[in-house]
DNA sequence: TCTTATGCATAAGAAAATTATGTATACTTG
DNA sequence: CAAGTATACATAATTTTCTTATGCATAAGA
């Protein structure tokens, strides 16, 4: 994520939650996917993706396959079981903190 | 931030919104700020805490005065006329991150 | 031919936490 | 009265997670 080096620690999240949603990407697509999506405010950098591919591959969260098109390997992920249940743990637990820090940054709302 | 090591690099900012909201805070008071509107969710360590501030410090954008109450130092901060121009950016960051975010999780909504 | 796009990967360095200490005073509880 | 908890600051070692810089390789466009 390079847009302002903003908040880390979601990469993972954003990765099992897109895999959810398509049950089959491959990296270079995946950072286009969420280019697409905020309008090109996130840019996920592959210094950073890969390695977390590989991680979650190694947790046991991924599978992977890979595939030749136009002559060009693709190295396609999809959750595992064990991964999606991870996906759902992690989306709730990041929808949470964003809530507190939504009201953190809205103190009005609430307190009176 | 020790609740679940989620999102980093938001602690700055929110330590700027509370400077925004309430002119004059110490360390330990930030600490139990955050833990009571968070409900106990979010618990601030010293360890992120103090460095944080002393940057912040260091940058400009806050201001010290120590007090002694009850044989005890505080080390009050307040935002400078630097920082609360801060404040304002970063928060504004922060929310539009937040956004983009909750598109990434809720990818339904807004697509059709 | 040179740049951009597609597609993977790793290494060096920086940033921002966690965890573990350390110092000191005050209050509570057994 | 000793021990633990709360208040209040601070720093160091370590870990996590990025950014930035490389490297390789094919394809398309200027």
């Amino acid at each position: 994520m390079s847009s302002s080096k903003l908040l880390k620690g979601s990469l993972a999240t954003i990765v099992l939650k897109l895999l959810e949603e398509n049950e089959k990407m491959y990296g270079y697509e995946i950072t286009q996917r969420v280019k697409e999506i905020t309008a090109g405010e996130f840019k996920i950098t592959e210094g950073a993706l890969y390695p977390t591919l590989h991680k979650l591959e190694a947790e046991g969260m991924l599978s992977t396959e890979t595939q030749k098109v136009d002559n060009r390997i693709r190295k396609y992920y999809s959750l595992t079981k064990e991964g999606n249940a991870e996906a759902q743990t992690k989306v709730a637990e990041l929808e949470e903190f964003l809530l507190n820090l939504h009201k953190l940054l809205n103190p009005k709302l609430g307190m009176g």
